[in-house]
DNA sequence: GTAGGGTTAG
């Protein structure tokens, strides 16, 4: 796996920026074919190079607005490079065209050339110093926002624009009191500088001011009610964001926007499940059948209307709702399928989500995730390759669907072919790929490999919660607990269960009975609450350690403290630890009390217990029910001759052995409560 | 043809 990690670093250095856009653009870089043969195993888009093909003298002297219009269109379309290509060949320029030049650079996050770009252009314009200031605000960092000011500062005339992206860049990171300050000293206020300090307060959980903005301000347009609404909904405040549109919904100034926030309340309940106060609001949106088209002024449903509508049906599950409305809609857009097709492959009905798919007139990337996504659900890997393979583009999040998939499905090596193929094809994996890559090496248990991918996440992604659980998770199953603790105790928030449940499920499989449990009593200490797996591992460890009171308390306190109807499993630990305390009669008990029908585990435990104990009568029972669920398994023929065997019942022993050929029955190795060797 | 604020999905 060495070469996995060494590709992915020689892809970076050559180019750190193709490595994040991958294929999709198909960017002219000297370094890139080659790397495309390698890895063109027939699955790779054909790479079409368009620099070659731009006349070098194509813009020339005034034909300024179609040079500029060119290279707009190249960036709206995500074409960077070629863009590039073209203001590199341009034999005249002018201001805008440095400026979309610039914009494209900002829109990529791509500051270092962007600012590269601006310190080269001489004659600046107000909108060349916006464009820089913005670059700088949407990467939402108090380093950067510093720079953004420092422009603010410094630039020779400001419009309207330039205070409102400082207000915003300020009102982004939380710094209120800074925004309200430029806000309070601008020389003039537009709607925007108002609605942006609203949406301001809504993001940093002010309502209440927020509120008063709105209704202190001016004059409205269509932004300012939907920014309102859809902060408040954010903030969880739906009845308040409800009332608002009951009192500010029948001025004429908001009427044109209607729609947009009647939409914004729509999807609000559907975001809290409550689909029927959505489907009022849906019913009084006037439906006309011709009409409906954005833009018109009208307050009709458009498309967005019923988008909103089928999401919240979706939502509720209620998919039958959902197709009703997708069937009277008279235009529907790549939202209206992509979110029925969803709502398909969740219920799992991948066939009929496969028939709406193939249906659907121009399927976007989205649509194909999706498809890849329910087929991985349904367990087929053949399907969801199929239409990994037939998907004109692919995105990090459709490798992302493969490896995840094929990792669920346990098919290990499966995934890594494909984490192996995303990095050569340039794909920067993101924290779901790492999550993923580091469930597939626990799965593989493969410590080098995790280790490897532990290096990659250090120096990719900041590590979150899920990315430390995998680690934790990862490095216990391959025996280096002691790495799993250091990982543990490193995490600064330890409020997700998961996490606790790895670390004790870790010490538990290595029989550290001891911190397993401390942990545990920590855990519970810091309202932690503990799910049916912690109590799986708790159980475990008590059955390991003997531990036959506590085992009997963890079980009454998971019922009746926690609610947790135990499982199959908590009872196969329980049965454990009454055995181990040689009460075998309390386990067949037990057995007989269970709601849910006895698997191996149980009578494992049981029949295992029999031997130690000496007890022919119960493991024969036990014996004959692992019989009935494992006819092919040597193991509880192996036990119970050895029982008979040393309580001398040689007739029986006799017996079982001629049953056993009879049954051909062939003894296998490798039964962890089976103790073979007098056999 | 370039800059600032707002609805629906994984």
């Amino acid at each position: 796996m060495t070469y996995l990690v060494i590709a992915w670093r020689r892809i970076r250095m050559r180019s750190p920026d193709l490595a994040v856009y991958g294929l999709r653009n198909m960017q002219p870089f000297c370094g890139w074919p080659m790397l495309t043969r390698i890895s063109n195993n027939g699955s790779v888009p054909s790479i079409s190079f368009t620099s070659s093909s731009i006349p070098k003298s194509s813009f020339r002297g005034t034909d300024l607005h179609s040079l500029n219009k060119k290279i707009s269109h190249l960036i709206r379309t995500g074409r960077l490079c070629e863009a590039k290509t073209v203001f590199d060949n341009a034999e005249h320029r002018n201001t805008v065209t440095w400026n979309s030049m610039i914009s494209g650079y900002v829109q990529r996050r791509e500051l270092a050339k962007a600012r590269k770009l601006f310190d080269e252009l001489c004659e600046r314009d107000i909108v060349s110093w916006n464009l820089m200031i913005s670059g700088y605000i949407s990467c939402r960092g108090s380093r950067y926002i510093e720079e953004g000011r420092n422009l603010f500062d410094n630039m020779p005339e400001r419009d309207c624009v330039s205070w409102n992206t400082m207000i915003s860049g300020y009102a982004r990171i939380g710094r209120m009191d800074e925004a309200l300050v430029l806000f309070n000293s601008m020389p003039e206020r537009s709607v925007v500088s108002w609605n942006a300090m609203i949406t301001g307060f809504l993001h940093n959980g002010i309502v209440e001011h927020a509120i008063e903005f709105f209704e202190r301000m001016p004059e409205r347009d269509a932004a300012s009610l939907s920014a309102l609404l859809s902060g408040l909904i954010q903030n969880g405040e739906l009845d308040k964001a409800s009332k608002v549109l009951t009192e500010h919904g029948n001025k004429d100034e908001a009427r044109e926007d209607l729609v947009h926030a009647y939409n914004t309340l729509i999807a609000g309940y559907g975001q809290r499940g409550r689909v029927e106060e959505a489907r009022h609001l849906f019913d009084q949106i006037p439906f006309c059948p011709d009409g409906g088209k954005e833009g018109n002024g009208r307050f009709e449903r458009n498309v967005v209307s019923w988008n909103s509508m089928i999401t919240c049906y979706v939502k509720a599950r209620d998919i039958a709702s959902a197709r009703e409305l997708f069937d009277l809609m008279t235009e529907r857009d790549t939202f209206s399928w992509n979110i029925m097709i969803s709502g398909y492959v969740h219920c799992s009905n991948v066939e009929e989500a496969s028939k709406l798919f193939s249906k659907m007139p121009n399927p976007d990337t989205l649509s194909w995730n999706t498809m890849i996504s329910g087929s991985m659900e349904i367990g087929s890997l053949k399907l969801a390759n199929d239409f990994f393979e037939r998907m004109p583009q692919k995105n990090l999040v459709s490798w992302n669907s493969m490896i995840a998939g094929y990792e669920k499905n346990e098919d290990y090596k499966g995934a890594v072919k494909f984490f192996t193929q995303m990095l050569l094809e340039g794909e920067k994996p993101d924290r779901h790929t790492l999550s993923s890559v580091l469930s597939v090496c626990t799965g593989l248990v493969d410590l080098h490999l995790g280790m490897q991918i532990h290096q990659l996440v250090s120096k990719t992604v900041l590590p979150d919660v899920p990315i430390n659980n995998s680690l934790i998770t990862m490095y216990s199953r391959c025996g280096e607990i002691n790495q799993a603790r250091t990982i543990f105790d490193e995490m600064k928030l330890k409020n997700d269960v998961i996490s606790w449940n790895a670390m004790i499920g870790g010490y538990a499989s290595h029989g550290f009975s001891e911190q397993a449990l401390e942990l545990f009593k920590l855990m519970k200490r810091l309202k932690v609450r503990p799910t049916y797996i912690t109590f799986i591992s708790v159980l475990n460890v008590c059955a390991h350690a003997g531990l036959v009171e506590e085992g009997r308390k963890q079980f009454k306190s998971m019922c009746s403290e926690y609610g947790i109807e135990p499982q199959v499993e908590h009872f196969a630990a329980l049965v454990d630890v009454v055995c181990r305390h040689g009460q075998l009669e309390e386990a067949m008990d037990l057995i007989n009390r269970m709601p849910c029908e006895p698997d191996t585990a149980v009578w494992g435990a049981l029949l295992g217990a029999c031997r130690v104990h000496h007890n022919v009568e119960l493991a024969q029972v036990a014996a004959e029910a692992l019989m009935r669920l494992e006819p092919e398994s040597s193991a509880p023929y192996v036990l119970l001759y050895n029982l008979y065997v040393d309580m001398g019942q040689w007739d029986s022993a006799t017996k079982l052995r001629t049953m056993m050929e009879k049954n051909k029955i062939i003894k296998q190795p490798g039964y962890s409560w089976v103790d073979s060797s007098c056999f």
